[in-house]
DNA sequence: TTCCTTCCTGAACACTGTTCAGGTTAGTAT
DNA sequence: ATACTAACCTGAACAGTGTTCAGGAAGGAA
């Protein structure tokens, strides 16, 4: 199709464009370079390996916009940024398994982090950290599950009917939120 | 060395031993089968493919003596719990990763949900499968984070002096359990 | 001795990420 | 117009991956 040549914004746009189409497993260079029209040597001109390409992936993925907190409670704030990233995560397939990775690695997504730890608008900085981060791991770990089995369930496996992502992630969220609140509190 | 035949066990048994030794990414079937003294093939023969063989270590790490519950209030037998599956976790190199994975796929694992579950003593079920799913979520992310650190840091990376791992996830388990305190008194 | 189950061999298949020497294209400077 | 330079790509190869399959060998039971 595309005979011209590329530059390294136009190979992530084709790179997300693929994982949602493909999924994370059959997310290849070799499949990546040929929507590209392209080698697939030509990719590491751009990106020095793959998982540097994820890395951007997963901070395009999370750089979802944070939540404003005018005339909301913290708490209210701080669920709203965490849902906030459970939707940037769901808007691509295996979204929260390339985040998970690496930010694992140390390679990205540390943004994501710093959003939910902003949000919680408490004096003690280390309990909020520590929040933040329980958090962030409770939203990744539920969203990957979710995501698994969306594609479990389109694969046309037998839906367990067990139904309660959305609600079970809400609740644990809640469950640190009023955690939090007794223990300032105090 | 050993030229015997071998047992699905010892296959099992020397799949974990490999993978503590050489980490996940490192854990080939070629390597497994040449720490046996056996072609690779032969490996199919006790595991229909590698996703099976890891179902069955994941099944193996987190196959850890539920706490006794004597003598204590439930958080407490509910955090013994969570901080019993971190150290199984701990007991195998890049044990968090290769239990999230299979957890996420649905292959096996779920005796970790079951136990932290069954010591969250509520009558709430509902609210006691959100917390307990909350709190497994918690120790996988933050354990996986932490032997991610461990590697690195035996790669000579440099420390970043962040070693905030064991205090943030007890203080993150907490906050769990004193939410749902409250939540039940209401 | 025959039979059957268990376990393994050897070779191949279809992939994967990655490297590298060299070529093309386009734009800038002389 | 010529020369230069940076950006981008080709083509081929390398070393490795999980997996399949027809067939062979070992050992106990009938």
């Amino acid at each position: 199709m595309n005979a011209s040549r590329h530059s390294k914004s136009d190979v992530l746009q084709a790179a997300m464009k693929l994982l949602d189409e493909v999924g994370l497993p059959d997310l290849t260079m070799r499949k990546l370079a040929a929507t590209l029209d392209v080698q697939p040597s030509a990719l590491y001109w751009h990106f020095a390996n793959k998982q540097s390409l994820l890395a951007e992936v997963s901070n395009t993925i999370v750089n979802f916009p944070k939540p404003v907190s005018e005339g909301k409670t913290w708490q209210d704030t701080a669920l709203q940024t965490a849902l906030a990233l459970r939707g940037a995560l769901l808007a691509f397939r295996d979204g929260a398994e390339v985040v998970s990775s690496t930010l694992a690695l140390g390679l990205g997504a540390e943004s994501a982090l710093a959003k939910i730890e902003s949000s919680v608008a408490i004096s003690n900085r280390q309990l909020a950290q520590a929040a933040a981060q329980s958090i962030l791991f409770l939203v990744l770990g539920q969203v990957w599950h979710e995501q698994q089995r969306m594609q479990a369930n389109s694969l046309g496996i037998v839906d367990n009917l067990e139904e309660t992502g959305t609600p079970n992630l809400e609740v644990g969220i809640r469950l640190i939120l009023q955690g939090l609140t007794e223990k300032v509190k105090a």
